[in-house]
DNA sequence: ATCCAGATGGTC
DNA sequence: ACCATCTGGATA
């Protein structure tokens, strides 16, 4: 079931958490490619000194402050998409970055999805998909019949530069998956 | 296994 | 001058 748009008008913090265990779907031609999320990263308001929006409203960030339930999609290094969904009210910016994905049928034979530019390789989501509503039909996020997945935080990865909010647990996965991106 | 340099370009 | 990444090569 896909989710609408009050899934995404909560708390940053709470949206990140539940959206361990549903599934990310990108409609490519005829086929359906996608997977179970199994890691996310929070980032939360302009005081937090590792989320884009700590600039306020500049152009890139600009789609942090819009409805939620839209896609927030940016490169980094030059060379790598990083996807993820605007969350709470229009005008507070904050959102989860998707940082890995439990690859569906045949998706694995595309690429891998571990990582937040890997899984946007693979699934083909690119800027170009920047600021696109998720409750329409060509990116969306679904809910499935799974049990609940355990879910374990620890900081965020490659933040160091943002002080004390390097050191908060704002990014969740599943334990128990291996497609968990590495590092620590 | 860990370490690390280099690729590459938008953003502030 | 950075930077929410990834890969491949060197080292052990």
């Amino acid at each position: 079931m896909k989710l609408k748009r009050s899934f995404y008008a909560r708390p940053c913090l709470e949206v990140a958490r539940d959206l361990i265990g549903k599934h990310l779907i990108h409609r490519r031609g005829d086929r359906l490619l996608g997977g179970r999320i199994v890691e996310v990263e929070a980032y939360v308001h302009e005081e937090d000194q590792a989320c884009h929006a700590r600039f306020g409203p500049t152009p890139r960030a600009l789609t942090l402050y819009g409805e939620p339930g839209h896609a927030y999609v940016f490169l980094i290094y030059g060379m790598y998409d990083c996807f993820n969904v605007v969350t709470e009210p229009k005008g507070s910016p904050a959102a989860v970055l998707i940082r890995a994905l439990e690859p569906q049928e045949d998706v694995a034979k595309l690429g891998k999805t571990d990582g937040p530019g890997k899984l946007c390789r693979t699934l083909g989501i690119s800027r170009t998909h920047n600021g696109l509503d998720l409750t329409a039909d060509l990116i969306w996020i679904e809910s499935r019949r799974d049990k609940s997945p355990k879910v374990v935080t620890t900081p965020r990865i490659g933040v160091d530069y943002a002080g004390r909010w390097a050191r908060k647990p704002w990014r969740f996965l599943d334990p128990n998956s291996p497609y968990v991106s590495r590092r620590k």
